[in-house]
DNA sequence: GGTTATTGTTCAGCAGATTGAACAATGAAT
DNA sequence: ATTCATTGTTCAATCTGCTGAACAATAACC
């Protein structure tokens, strides 16, 4: 939780071709990594090496525009910030079609399935298909995850290049775990990774949640640009299936092929 | 559609104490309010009556932050937007709540609640409940909508001051209309209003969606600040029936109060 | 209550971001 | 091909936003 500050650290150093939106984007990232979600002026002012008045003149204007809000003494994120990341997420064209065939899909529309992308060394997830009331996950939309915990994070690691593989995790680096299946080294990472590549898929077995086991699969990106998208399925460990696994992997390449090609 | 493009007009000219923070801000809401969700340089450049000069020094800072991203030749809304509205939103303690007592409630549990907030003339979903996976809402997570076109937005506005409501809503003005049954005008508006104070609880008949009957309540604001949230059950107009009806409202009252008491 | 350590605000001077005109690079039209 | 229109980039001069020290206003402490 508190070893991420280094990234944010300075940074800013570097000079900006316009410091004040640079350091505005520092503002809302320190806001939201913050555990409680509520900083001071001085914390904000402190945390990112931004001169106290510097800071309450970019905190007025975020204020202003809506993008944080005064909370008595200090500030949070303000709910524009909800617009905009649904903006974000309704132009994705990937989301609505994700949608459409989880629901006629004759395996998939009764299990729990998402839509997630890369965002440096974390998965965001961006949509959430429930097929099954059950079952329901605590994760919300938006949230993130380590990719070394979950099936579509390494599904995607997977179709990086090995140096970039290589530059995140060098080889003996300790990974974050959560339950005793976790992977604990970059070494254990690469080895699944190389089987990833060779199956096309990944399959995660309570490595991030006891009970709960996980397929992953990646989309195809088309073209250089575009973020890389990753589909999975969740389902509890106790009514899965060997047979089921390979119906719904076999589905989630269908719904990936599709949402690869441009023109559905 | 192209209507409110002059709430954004100038308003720049205001002297802010962070003109590139503020300016930097336009740039995200006119991507967000772009129909195709993509702009060039100069295509904001224009709009927003910035120099090309200054827009690029701005759209190049935005991009390091990753708050928008370049798509070959113009510009989109970013990833990370996402995640900020998702921290945002998990913060909304709220939010969690809600989605834990629709689970046990007796009636709702088997319904499509939504939560919602009052957004200047618009009401944005924060979340979304679903216990009926045949019937799924169209609409997504961070979506706005008018608010006289829902039953959650007239009971947020309900519990505004009339002469807020007057601002909003002066006589004689036009309403946006979705179907036969919509609003037309202000007066229509307020009427249902004054229902809506003396029965507690907002009733839609297909007035935005044919077919579909919509029951709303308000969140009691605990405290002054804090955001005035309203929760949503949403049916089909042919299973629907008034004892069910009233049932669901009672659920729907009993959430709210919790929600309105700090301590749950 | 008096002291100390905070907090956020004010303001004048300087560092520096902003600007517009001129530039090159692309694509549309004739 | 040649022109025309438009795009995004460059750069030096100027205007202005940023800064730090001093301020007042709380809050925490003994």
């Amino acid at each position: 939780m508190a070893d991420s500050r280094t990234t944010r650290s300075e940074g800013l150093g570097a000079s900006s071709p316009a410091p004040a939106v640079t350091r505005a984007a520092a503002v809302l990232e320190a806001l939201a990594d913050s555990p409680s979600g509520r900083l001071t002026l001085s914390d904000l002012s402190r945390e990112l090496g931004i001169p106290k008045s510097s800071t309450s003149n970019l905190l007025l204007a975020l204020e202003e525009a809506r993008l944080i809000i005064r909370q008595g003494a200090d500030f949070a994120l303000g709910r524009k910030l909800v617009e905009l990341g649904a903006a974000y997420l309704s132009r994705l064209d990937e989301v609505q079609e994700f949608y459409k065939y989880c629901e006629q899909a004759p395996t998939l529309s009764g299990e729990t399935v998402r839509i997630a992308m890369l965002d440096g060394d974390h998965v965001i997830y961006l949509a959430r298909y429930e097929g099954h009331p059950a079952v329901r996950l605590t994760s919300n939309i938006g949230d993130k995850m380590p990719v070394s915990l979950c099936s579509v994070g390494k599904t995607l690691l997977a179709q990086l290049h090995d140096h970039d593989i290589e530059a995140m995790f060098p080889d003996g680096m300790e990974l974050p775990t959560m339950t005793a299946n976790s992977l604990r080294t970059a070494e254990e990472l690469k080895a699944q990774i190389a089987t990833i590549r060779k199956q096309g898929f990944a399959f995660e077995d309570e490595e991030s949640t006891v009970g709960v086991v996980c397929l992953a699969v990646p989309v195809p990106t088309h073209g250089a640009h575009g973020p890389s998208l990753g589909l999975s399925v969740t389902a509890l460990k106790a009514t899965y299936s060997e047979e089921q696994g390979a119906l719904m992997v076999k589905e989630l390449k269908e719904l990936a092929r599709s949402l690869g090609n441009p023109m559905g």
